[in-house]
RNA sequence: CGGAACGUAGCGCAGCCCGGUAGCGCACUUGCUUGGGGUGCAAGGGGUCGCGGGUUCAAAUCCCGCCGUUCCGACCA
């Protein structure tokens, strides 16, 4: 392409509501531009790149026996409220003119099909996949392309006649998501997740360390444990029994609010001080206590209360409730579900607060004083605790969300019916695993690991092309004559190239806009080279410059591609 | 959903407090110039100041409402 007659709208200036690297330098390098609120156009050069990344997806998902579809992002309603997932909150774009729905995922649609064709076990196992644009009714989008209200995924689907062949179906997947981000050069990590709205009983998330990325993730710094903070656990010990069986007693803390004004007021270490937090489980209360500092974990309280609507009690519901304010607020005569972190289970000598505002109630006993309804793992790992795995210490990062694998086993099956008759003629529910990948989470967790203070440095997966061959001076018609020669001929090469052919635009210019777009090789024709009919060819990502002859440009470049 | 900021030319911004002819830089057009790290000079084109209402002789500027965009939060009992 020549960058004289392409649309490549480059920007000097970095656009005001671009606040990470990925977006800022998609929109300067022309990748993008944004129509709305987390919706984007992709403009030529980053739909090229886009597409290099479907390539992979698309030969690692054909590589593992998929089929590939294309499925109506419109959807009928009654489909979505079949499974119940029609009103969950922030979920579905809904269109008012019918009752139709932009499908935010394809369960649904796959298990229509499903549900109408697969018969017998003769038809199964199945691999359904597509690649396609997803709408979703993000509350709040940002940070680019990372979270945005439209966005092209690649989704798969498994159907299995057992659960030893979702396993299988599963593994597969896992070998094609780690080829995939292989290949796209990803410095990638799988951490253990949490199935969340789209139920089912196993999952694991690829990640790419960011601190931009939404998710948490922990990761053992000497064993490969790795999982989201959503589930990760780690292996602090149960505080136990003290030996002093004091009864329950009583007293006055004037202005203690904080578990570190508690610690400081009683003399005593945090950990004994019993944090207690109301919620609002399907408007039922339930008080959830925890030692000192250790935070509730909402992923683990939503999973330990079996779903459901889950909200922090408000102030006047506090009140209400216990009869004092946050702060002052503890499990003794709590009339609603007492359930304990497992860090507290069984513990006593614990002070909580009186359910009086400013007083505490300290000896508490968890088996004498208080009904306790279950202990569960409710905490958020901290940095550097033990590994549950080694004991070695902990370490907590940020990272982008690049794929998700579930296994979902029957819950759309069982919402849809889709049903197949094994050999003796019985009727058995579909095993179903359900795998995505988000496309444009490739390019830009790409971007954030790859560019510098003047633009991107592109791989050579990912590039929209490879190499920008750049004539330095459009006056001089030697420069151009051999210019479009080199350019001429890579492209008989095969070789992807870019000819920054622009008219009066100087030397400065075209080499700062080559930095921006960040192909990984940059062939510079000018009148120092010419002189010995020879070009110059820089490496992006090093700088590393060298001087080929002329006529040896295609087979140097040819090699050098390989590298 | 809670909090905050912003909305003026394609992009980045000033002007608003203190009402009185709408500005700067980049980009764009034309001419000359320059030609290995965003050349220089000159002349131009481009804006219902987000939308609606109000106050006023007069509103980008003050007041009210709406829309849009962005950021922080939605754990500390």
């Amino acid at each position: 392409m020549r960058l004289s007659r392409a649309f490549i709208p480059t920007q000097k200036e970095t656009p005001a509501e671009a606040t990470i690297p990925s977006h800022q330098l998609m929109i300067r390098a022309g990748l993008m531009r944004q129509l709305t609120a987390g919706v984007y156009a992709y403009l030529p050069l980053g739909w090229r790149s886009m597409l290099k990344a479907v390539a992979i997806i698309r030969e690692e998902m054909n590589a593992i026996g998929g089929q590939e579809f294309l499925l109506p992002a419109l959807n009928p309603d009654s489909l979505w409220i079949q499974t119940g997932r029609r009103n969950i909150p922030n979920f579905i774009l809904s269109i008012k003119e019918r009752d139709l729905v932009l499908a935010p995922t394809h369960e649904e649609v796959i298990g229509w099909l499903a549900a109408m064709h697969i018969q017998s076990y003769k038809d199964l196992p199945q691999i359904w996949y597509q690649i396609q644009t997803k709408f979703r009714n993000e509350p709040r989008p940002r940070s680019g392309v990372l979270r945005g209200r439209q966005f092209t995924m690649k989704d798969s689907y498994t159907l299995d006649r057992t659960w030893e062949d979702l396993d299988k179906s599963y593994a597969l997947h896992a070998e094609a998501y780690a080829n995939i981000f292989r290949r796209c050069g990803l410095d990638f990590f799988i951490v253990g997740a949490s199935s969340g709205a789209m139920g089912g009983t196993g999952s694991q998330e690829f990640m790419v360390e960011s601190e931009f990325g939404e998710d948490t993730v922990v990761r053992c710094t000497s064993c490969d444990y790795a999982a989201n903070m959503e589930v990760a656990s780690s292996n602090v010990q149960p505080l136990g029994r003290i030996g002093s069986q004091e009864t329950m007693k009583e007293i006055p803390t004037p202005n203690v609010r904080t578990i570190d004004e508690l610690a400081a007021f009683l003399k005593m270490d945090t950990l004994r001080l019993a944090k207690s937090r109301v919620y609002l489980h399907e408007d039922k209360p339930v008080m959830v206590l925890m030692s000192g500092n250790d935070q509730v974990n909402d992923s683990k309280l939503s999973a330990a209360l079996g779903g459901g609507d889950v909200k922090s009690a408000d102030p006047e519901s506090l009140l209400r409730l216990t009869g004092a304010d946050a702060g002052s607020i503890g499990p003794v005569g709590f009339r609603g579900r007492v359930i304990v972190d497992r860090r507290l289970e069984g513990s006593n000598g614990l002070v909580s607060g009186a359910s009086r505002n400013d007083f505490h109630t300290t000896n508490i006993d968890l088996k004498r004083d208080v009904k306790v309804d279950g202990s569960f793992d409710l905490r958020s790992v901290e940095e550097g605790e033990p590994c549950t795995k080694c004991g070695k210490p902990l370490r907590i990062s940020h990272a982008i969300e690049l794929g998700h694998i579930f296994k979902l086993g029957t819950k759309y099956s069982d919402a849809l019916n889709i049903h197949y008759l094994d050999e003796q003629g019985a009727s058995k529910p579909v095993i179903m695993g359900s795998y995505g990948i988000g496309v444009e989470r490739i390019i830009a967790s790409h971007l954030e690991q790859s560019h510098d203070e003047n633009g991107i440095i592109w791989n050579m997966a990912l590039a929209p092309y490879q190499v920008q061959v750049i004539a330095l001076n459009m006056n001089n018609k030697e420069i151009v004559l051999h210019a479009n020669k080199i350019y001429r001929s890579l492209t008989e090469a095969g070789v992807e190239a870019l000819l920054d052919d622009r008219d009066s635009v100087s030397p400065g210019f075209k080499f700062k806009d080559a930095d921006l777009l960040g192909m990984p090789f940059q062939i510079i024709v000018g009148e120092k080279g010419m002189k010995n009919n020879q070009v110059e060819i820089k490496r992006r990502r090093t700088g590393e410059r060298v001087m080929v002859a002329e006529d040896k440009i295609v087979e140097e470049v040819k090699r050098i591609l390989q590298t």
